[in-house]
DNA sequence: ACAAAAGTGTTGGTGCTACACCCATGA
DNA sequence: TCATGGGTGTAGCACCAACACTTTTGT
């Protein structure tokens, strides 16, 4: 085997965050991602997911969440490693290796992140034109989110601790953009909750019970130990 | 952001190949995997997944692909990104970051492949005590490969252009170690195949169809273009 | 004719979708 | 009592596992 290259490669990580955001208008929640403007060259004023380098000294989910916090304040509730992007030419200014991560934040977290003239959120559906192979890791983060929420209990890192049934259906409507029907998803989600025994009343209705999960997912990634279906290929037909 | 590193972390590829042969005795197929001997320090004379470290005007895929041919002689028909294991920890002779593609090679392959006193095939179920974290990486390859099998055309790199539905099956029972019921299997199958018009005669019984697949899958990683489902969290039940 | 594997049919169960319906509350 | 969403029941359909059965070859 050759000598161990101390002059390694330049090693990124990068994450996509996700925070739902309702719509003012239509009131319908929206994926939304907070992205930063480079302000150095390469792609320099162009949007990009925050990132940054990896330590020596620490792993490579603590680099993400250091990264996230230094540069948007965020402190995520899920976080996960998405795909490692090394093809040679995704830098114009030399060879950069990024490992990305996804990580869901809650609404309130979401409030809480800095924004201003280098931090931004956008609509995860309709960003523009970002640095390097931005879009594309985008696009495949989204796909991951969309497909593992109907197997996991991902949506769970969206909310706090006790949630209505309602409020975890418009976490999955908002997500899939689509409308799920009541009745058929409470049977689908039943089985992973608890009724916590309080309810919510206030409301011009049938007070809607509380609920919570009878299982807590991990909060922050802790590698392939934990088994789900996630990926990197579409399933065929 | 901080100053770039170009003291770089050391940054490798490692491959869990996998490869099908069938018991002299039993008749039964099994998973088997190619290891290396190490030479050096750490874990010298320990048995560990081919790799090696990443040449800075390859991409990750390419890399993979080159120790795999450098190390074992081995040309697969299926590479894919496994996960990027970044512990601080893993090596005890200093940080290595290593990015682990797992391949699927044919059984006319694996047989042309070098094997000696450096270069030796286990069984994938009953392995040694491996070099680093070796031992997780294939269990997290192993769990993928019998997952993956169950929605995708995977099966499809152990074989060859065309099979008869008993081939295929065979495949599918010697990944999942399981028998499958004939009749139900092919109906699984069977929108996915297409007859060639040969048959296979010679045995003492109706000779069988040859099939082909109605779209081929890709032979080497191209990222998370196409998707799949696959994973690195168990699903819930 | 018989053995063996290829290939087809059928039946019972399970889970999901669509939608009708009842329940509990505030106004 | 009415409007509103919470929550339950159920019929139809698709899919799947188990297994009986027919087909086609070699010996």
């Amino acid at each position: 085997m050759a000598a161990s290259p101390r002059d390694g490669i330049p090693l990124a990580v990068s994450t996509v965050i996700f925070a739902l955001r309702s719509d003012a208008e239509s009131g319908l929640g929206a994926l939304w991602i907070p992205l930063v403007r480079r302000i150095t060259e390469p792609f320099g004023g162009r949007w990009a997911l925050p990132g940054g380098w990896v330590r020596a000294e620490e792993g490579l989910a603590d680099a993400a969440s250091r990264n996230l916090l230094e540069t948007t304040a965020l402190e995520p509730t899920y976080l996960e490693q998405l795909y490692a992007f090394g093809n040679v030419d995704r830098s114009p200014s030399g060879r950069v290796v990024s490992i990305v991560y996804w990580a869901l934040v809650r609404a309130d977290q979401a409030e809480r992140a800095t924004e201003g003239e280098n931090v931004r959120w956008f609509p995860a559906d309709d960003l523009p034109e970002l640095a390097f192979d931005h879009n594309v890791i985008i696009d495949y983060a989204l796909w991951r989110l969309r497909t593992k929420l109907e197997y996991s209990r991902i949506a769970q890192a969206f909310l706090g601790e006790t949630f209505t049934l309602t409020d975890l259906r418009e976490v999955h409507e908002a997500v899939l953009r689509r409308p799920l029907d009541p009745a058929n998803f409470r049977r689908q989600v039943a089985s992973t909750l608890v009724p916590t025994g309080a309810v919510v009343s206030g409301g011009r209705h049938r007070p809607p019970k509380l609920y919570r999960y009878n299982q807590t997912i991990e909060v922050v990634d802790n590698g392939p130990i934990s088994r789900e279906k996630t990926g990197s290929n579409r399933a065929i037909s």
